[in-house]
DNA sequence: ATAATTTATGAAACCGGTCCCAGGTCAAGT
DNA sequence: ACTTGACCTGGGACCGGTTTCATAAATTAT
């Protein structure tokens, strides 16, 4: 029991328990509600705890407990509008139910996913949550028995990492088949990491593959995250030897930079589809793929506490403009 | 030491010492790194620790140091560019550091908030972060003597609470007062809550006096948060009686809305001041006052890891268009 | 009246670490 | 030879809870 100034500031269950004369055994049931309590002294305890305004140390419950009510959400950076629609979406859950939501950002570091994992290990979190990776599913399946890892991908066949995945393939053949009634000949692709491992890359390659065949280095542009990459984007299609008809970005900030930059330029804009329905998409009314990441983030979640080794599937919307 | 399989899954410091014929203490010393380890047992600690892949429980750590090095970040909702800017830069700086951050949402309810200054006293964070709050000064500083406690605005005199902001007055009359060179003669307002806890709306009325003298009840619009409430902002200023010559708003996505009001209904634009510089104010190219909020975050964060009771003021930048 | 439950309580182990302190070795200083 | 101080090591208290188990009283069932 610490004092400060003549008032209580810290005390354990252990003070409470030699104030009520009761043993600690006693205060914990009755903390934590439980029956077998004489209803007298129930009542003096919980009026002792209320008098030194007494709190139960929420580490050593964990400690104790062996679980500490946190999920850790790995991703490249926070401020990226598709990341924080799908953290909003696993805060709002994680918030009905109790949980704490810890932010992990990464900047595509292997090491410090790795790192992650590690602190999985040493039970920091009940679980992670990948919304984006960069190490393998492999090493990922290996950290599984230290607690629930999801991903936010279709990890495919049979792995033991639970999974929350919006139904890309579905959408983007559908936009792209969408595109070509549009009379959209040549379809220029905007991607952001152009490796195998990133799970929108991979899926934009098949669908364009079904789509459009073959889909050429001079119809692709990659690296591009944020609204300024688009507008490189923009300038790399405007001059491009064999123009394309349209453009499928990979997000809608940059199908706005790619945009802005035609008008920019005083040419006419080529159409793009964007995704993940931002405001920069209803701004200059391009269409768009709304992928409900509030509700991706919401399955992550339901998954992380769940022990159920499951997949959802999101499905998308694609919005015409 | 817990088995799975044959694999060990779970190990702890006394498994390793007791393997490795030493005392929990000298693996303990081994674990951080600390001086008087004998180089044999020293190797020895390490080669069984590697061996049985041990990582210390992070929780019984955090009991026994009395501190978790994670920080609560306190927010209405994750999903507002403004917050999620602010995260961003918390949670840059709090990965160097190598502290966790942890989202705390409240939707502006007090009865939230107070939950999570009882999880503070429950040494559940060693600090809390309140990017916006509902609950009064009064109330933080109460809790003070539980972790440090940051506010993101100017708490005035002498407060026990350390506070990052924006210098919210300073660039609101900058803005007003280049408005009022521009020729526009009456200015209406637009605010999310119309009431005195909000700093962003106290300070607002404050600057509209100094510049424009008392804001009329017509002149303003309140209860603005998205894109949406903007429209429908737009569309009061519209019908207005009295119009206005240009529109002071508390963000550019609703200034985007304003704007986007007038472009449907194939009125010219009312020139609008947004805030946030976010991309919106850049496609629509209306002038806007950029706060840094990265360097809010960051700054917020330092303090919250300081022990010194400071305050840390950011500067504003005006962005003609 | 006796056996079987249910209720009530506390001692003590446990969760997995940190760290103080006592005790011992050994080389340098006087 | 004797003090001094740096180097090593382990026992055990401590952080603040939860939970098992033994014990006993009060009910209920037979």
């Amino acid at each position: 029991m610490i004092k400060e100034g003549g008032a209580v500031v810290v005390t354990n269950i252990h003070d409470i328990a030699r104030l009520s004369g009761c043993s600690v055994s006693t205060v914990s049931r009755v903390i934590n509600h439980q029956k077998y309590v004489a209803d007298d002294k129930r009542a003096k305890i919980e009026a002792i705890m209320q008098q030194l305004d007494y709190v139960p140390n929420r580490v050593a419950r964990d400690l104790s407990n062996g679980q500490t009510k946190t999920i850790g959400v790995v991703l490249p950076y926070a401020n990226h509008p598709y990341f924080a629609r799908v953290i909003d979406g696993i805060v709002g859950a994680g918030f009905s139910a109790g949980y704490k939501i810890t932010l992990l950002p990464t900047n595509y570091d292997m090491t410090i996913e790795r790192h992650y994992l590690e602190q999985l290990r040493g039970k920091a979190y009940d679980a992670l949550i990948f919304t984006s990776r960069s190490s393998s599913l492999d090493t990922l399946e290996r950290y599984r028995k230290y607690g629930q890892i999801v991903c936010c991908e279709d990890p495919g066949d049979e792995r033991q990492l639970a999974a929350a995945f919006t139904d890309r393939m579905a959408s983007y053949v559908y936009a792209l088949k969408w595109a070509q009634t549009q009379g959209y000949q040549t379809m220029g692709v905007v991607l952001s990491r152009n490796n195998v491992i990133s799970a929108s890359t991979r899926v934009t390659r098949r669908a364009y593959q079904e789509v459009y065949g073959k889909l050429t280095d001079t119809n692709l542009f990659t690296g591009a995250v944020t609204y300024d990459d688009g507008y490189q984007a923009g300038a790399y299609f405007a001059k491009a030897e064999h123009p394309v008809d349209a453009i499928f970005s990979n997000g809608d900030d940059i199908g706005a930079g790619i945009h802005q930059y035609f008008v920019d330029q005083h040419q006419p804009p080529i159409p793009v589809i964007g995704q993940e329905n931002l405001l920069s998409s209803r701004l200059l009314h391009f269409s768009t793929i709304d992928h409900h990441l509030e509700a991706l983030g919401q399955a992550a979640f339901r998954l992380a506490i769940g022990t159920s080794r499951t997949h959802e599937l999101i499905k998308s919307d694609f919005i015409k403009r």
